[in-house]
DNA sequence: GAAAGTATGTTGTTATAACAACATTTTTGA
DNA sequence: TCAAAAATGTTGTTATAACAACATACTTTC
């Protein structure tokens, strides 16, 4: 197992090589290589098992309920997945995991993790369960309007708030977007030219400019 | 402090009274007292503390992009808020927190809580995000479908998929599940019965019967 | 730098949801 | 138990988004 390459990512920041072997050592991590497109985590399976793509990348995805299949997020090297499951305890998952070419994963249980009573690791966990649940709030919040135009208007002021100023880049392709907005891509690309004519936005690109501010109070 | 009380709750269980008291004093965790509708945090603050309501109730609310606020949710005794924005470390917060009525607040920091370097916190704070962030994915994927059927759809399925049979019990009013799934509360109700016509779905009161299953593959 | 491929924008049509106003049922509490 | 209030259901109208099909622009890459 690559510790150094392992000791270098987020989840065990904090910790030296050596340190990383002993706590996967006394909490029996171990890697497992899979194919292209063999399955990680089954939908609907119950895992105790963090897990952490050490070569490849692997898709988590979700069938709809007719059956059809959309790409929730692709997870490449020292990046992890399943965590939220494993410290939960016997949730179901409610996607899969797919290795989208031939994949390395390292598997941690969290029991034997905790077990352990290394803080570090703990801490970081911690940080990282925090910062997907702001990330997964904030996609609530663009995402709870009714409309484009709402959803457009929450996201750009989330972005312009973050750039601190009025301009911003969005950081996705107009089609990645509309995913992550959950709308039609033609609509979201009507609306922001409806919005542009009406003076509400500029935009060149993926640089955009809000002219108008969220309204507080009455 | 009521450190008997203290103990009691998710975030402390594990540990005794005596254990309780000696974490809150290490980590220089405080009460305050607020007055009905007085701000606990402010939209757009940054926090280092997690909050517990330990008496009263506390409502977490947003305004939209016009000014319209809703509700997110509601604090109750023994329950806790902010602390992803508290882990996160420099986030400005999306939501703000008011006394609903007379409340007592304890606020505990995070960055002495772990310094501390109590294991058993640290777990239930890690167990607490990761059902937080399951829920928060949960609610994503039953907001996804863009038509109101796709969204009650998925959310059936779950339901019935945890009740472990195609019986189960809808956990809301009509109108708390109109705003769980961001929809129109006569349009879902005019949905559900246009699913009863088709045979879809059974209902009486808040008892559901889901008539079809998931389609997986092809 | 031409050709192919991909991303983005446009427009018209259709499906669907929001909204509003009201009817009916259920719950509450005096 | 009755009246009032709250929740739920119904229906018609209007606003909006999805969808489809195509035009245009940008980006590879050979």
């Amino acid at each position: 197992m690559d510790y150094e390459f392992i000791s270098g990512t987020e989840l065990f920041s904090g910790l030296s090589a050596e340190e990383t072997r002993e706590i996967l050592n006394i909490s029996y991590a171990y890697t497992k290589l899979f194919g292209k497109e063999e399955t990680v985590f089954e939908l609907g399976s119950v895992t105790s098992c963090a897990a952490m793509v050490l070569c490849g990348s692997v898709r988590v995805e979700r069938p709809d309920f007719y059956g059809t299949v959309s790409i929730i997020s692709t997870i490449g090297p020292g990046e992890m997945f399943a965590e939220a499951y494993a410290f939960a305890h016997g949730e179901k998952m409610m996607v899969s995991a797919v290795a989208a070419e031939e994949s390395e994963i390292l598997f941690i249980d969290t029991e034997a993790l905790l077990e352990s009573g290394n803080i570090t690791i703990l801490k970081n966990f911690l940080k990282d369960a925090s910062m997907k649940n702001l990330r997964l709030s904030r996609k609530i919040v663009h995402t709870s309007p009714k409309t484009i135009r709402g959803r457009v208007l929450e996201y750009f002021a989330y972005l312009s708030q973050n750039a601190g100023g009025n301009e911003f880049i969005v950081p996705f392709s107009r089609s990645r977007m509309a995913e992550y907005l959950s709308v039609d891509r033609s609509a979201l690309s009507a609306e922001l030219s409806k919005m542009r004519r009406e003076g509400i936005i500029e935009f060149e690109k993926n640089r955009f400019r809000l002219m108008v501010s969220r309204r507080v109070l009455t």
